[in-house]
DNA sequence: AGAGAGAATGTGATCGATAACATTACCTAT
DNA sequence: ATAGGTAATGTTATCGATCACATTCTCTCT
């Protein structure tokens, strides 16, 4: 429904949606009394209240977001800042944190990072100085612009993990994926391999990626030998391109990939060297994305919940913002290893 | 840089990032002055113009979007109203949205349409009355968030292709994802299948798929049996149940999926039940999803251009808001069929 | 009856920016 | 010299909402 002017200036009729002005004529009470009604705040009656609320109704009365915001109102709007939102474990965070944000009625808004994002970037990507932000950190980009971002910024990032030197900061969050390395290295050990290959996802720090580290960590702690990492990107086709000469060299009987995509693309360069799967080698994955378990064969593979990640995360913004009121950070689940048709013991 | 009040009013100072008035009186001009500048507007000398970003520069300055939007500045934010982003055909077709997006300067906020969102939901989920907004709707959930919009709505949207008889609108866009599926079921004909069966996806309306209208056609038009379509749903899981009893039938040969996430789990089925494919059975899927040609065996499938889809969708949507500048809006490349392992003749 | 406290409501200022219009100075043409 | 037009800049109002404080009324206690 279309009304016109508002209270102060009734010189230029203009059609608009109904303002909160509106609201406070047709309902007889002031806008402040309108604010406090569509805010839950104290000091209204509860028949002002109903005669208010019914005049909302009628007028198809909505909230306008900007000037609340500008006006002094609660934070209620973050962007998160994240890279390729197609990849599993960014997507699937990303699914998370919206979810969270929606319900505790937030509007979100994204920012995809490019590859060559420069930090002057950053700042302009924000609505507006002090906009809460969340940052999917798990590349280089996202923590580059993690970095960036100005003092002003309540932000809370969910990252790779931390090295154990590494700086505390209590607004990043992220998930043990060194551990549930070491976890997968030691299951393919316990098969009987001799040692197990490793093709890297890229790290997002200069330090060592941590689900190398922990690869390393479990070959170490059983005295196996240690291979060099196989750098891999994101894709099947990088994963591919890694393996190819390692497998002509048929002692090799395990790989454990960075993610499952990697792992998709070690399988088909094994099935083109002639390679069994797992007769002859042991594929391991990382993530449990959607297809995992329907491949051929279905992929044995670390599963990480990225949702439950961008939920906490968003959690953890919030007692930033609100820490009298925000709920407690709820809980993700570990990560846990899926055995599926994909791994199993070396050739005698 | 933090500096403190504004002209107005200073008799509380407070800390806060610089705002337009802190740069006029650093500058020594007036804060409509400063505005001219940010906006490129006429009626401001190079003299004054170069001090004025001198001083933005050195106090740090950051416009406030939300001030500019409500102060009557040109539309420069769109909500993105979407399903489930994991999904290959919406990820992609997002990741086109926003990059056009963010690269004509505007903000995208997100916001993920559950399947009982409400109607007055809707609404409640934009920053502000007449905030213009893309909508996926590739699913029910999508139309139906189309059609909850309010009237003062500025809206562009991707949609499954309209039945020939559908209502037209020139803000909606598509891929011919009918023709595609036409095309697919003629290149499984022409490999000497008698006919082909078909796993669908859900519709997005009340009519027909336009893929399942696609590969009626085209059995129709060859004159071949037209088999009941198989409701399927999204994920490799709906495809491996909707073809599990089908398959105890040899006779079926060949078998077009909606989506790339149908074909993997027709094609465990498939294995399941003991028939080789291609050589038993042939299977397409639909969308080139990015795993795809790395499957065992590797998928023949329709690749989409659902980015080229995305950022068409926000050029339509930038000619709404702005007939005059926007630039002309980009064209998208048509389905193309992708011919891989997992199709081949029918066995002999 | 009078004082004090609290409930309920309203007024004015403010937020950061742009639109609309006013003002001033300078240049050109007659 | 005067008039007209334009460039450049500034002032005021406005956008929709909330904060901060003021005002009024009612109830309870002494």
């Amino acid at each position: 429904m279309e009304v016109t002017g508002h209270m102060p200036a009734q010189d230029a009729p203009r059609t608009r949606s109904a303002s909160i002005w509106d609201v406070a004529r047709v309902a007889g009470v002031s806008q402040q009394t309108v604010s406090r009604v569509i805010n839950g705040k104290a000091r209204v009656s509860e028949a002002t209240r109903a005669r208010v609320l019914q005049v909302i109704a009628e007028l198809g009365y909505r909230p306008n977001r900007l000037a609340q915001a500008l006006a002094g109102g609660p934070v209620r709007s973050v962007t998160v800042l994240t890279s390729d939102t197609a990849l599993y474990g960014a997507a699937a965070t990303l699914r998370g944190m919206e979810e969270a944000a929606r319900t505790a009625g937030f509007s979100v808004g994204i920012s995809v990072l490019e590859r060559n994002s420069g930090q002057a970037d950053i700042a302009l990507r924000l609505n507006r100085p002090g906009e809460a932000v969340m940052v999917i950190a798990f590349d280089d980009a996202g923590v580059r612009a993690l970095r960036a971002l100005p003092a002003d910024v309540p932000v809370a990032a969910a990252v790779e993990r931390r090295p154990d030197d590494g700086p505390d900061d209590p607004w990043q969050i992220w998930l043990d994926d060194r551990a549930a390395a070491a976890h997968a290295t030691r299951y393919l050990l316990s098969l009987g391999h001799q040692t197990v290959h490793y093709v890297a996802i890229p790290s997002s720090t200069s330090a060592l990626p941590q689900r190398t580290q922990g690869w390393q960590d479990a070959l170490g702690a059983a005295g196996r030998p240690l291979p060099e990492p196989l750098p891999g990107g994101w894709s099947p086709r990088s994963g591919y391109l890694a393996v190819r000469s390692l497998l002509a060299d048929r002692s090799v009987t395990a790989i454990l990939c960075g993610n499952d995509d990697l792992a998709l693309g070690v399988m088909r360069a094994a099935r083109e060297a002639g390679r069994d799967i797992p007769g002859d080698l042991s594929v391991v994955g990382f993530d449990d994305s959607p297809p995992s378990a329907y491949l051929n064969p279905s992929l044995t593979t670390v599963r990480l919940d990225f949702e439950g990640l961008g939920r906490a995360c968003f959690g953890l913004l919030h007692r930033r913002l609100d820490p009298q009121n925000a709920p407690a950070v709820p809980a993700w689940s570990e990560p846990e290893l899926i055995v599926r048709e994909s791994s199993g013991p070396p050739p005698a």
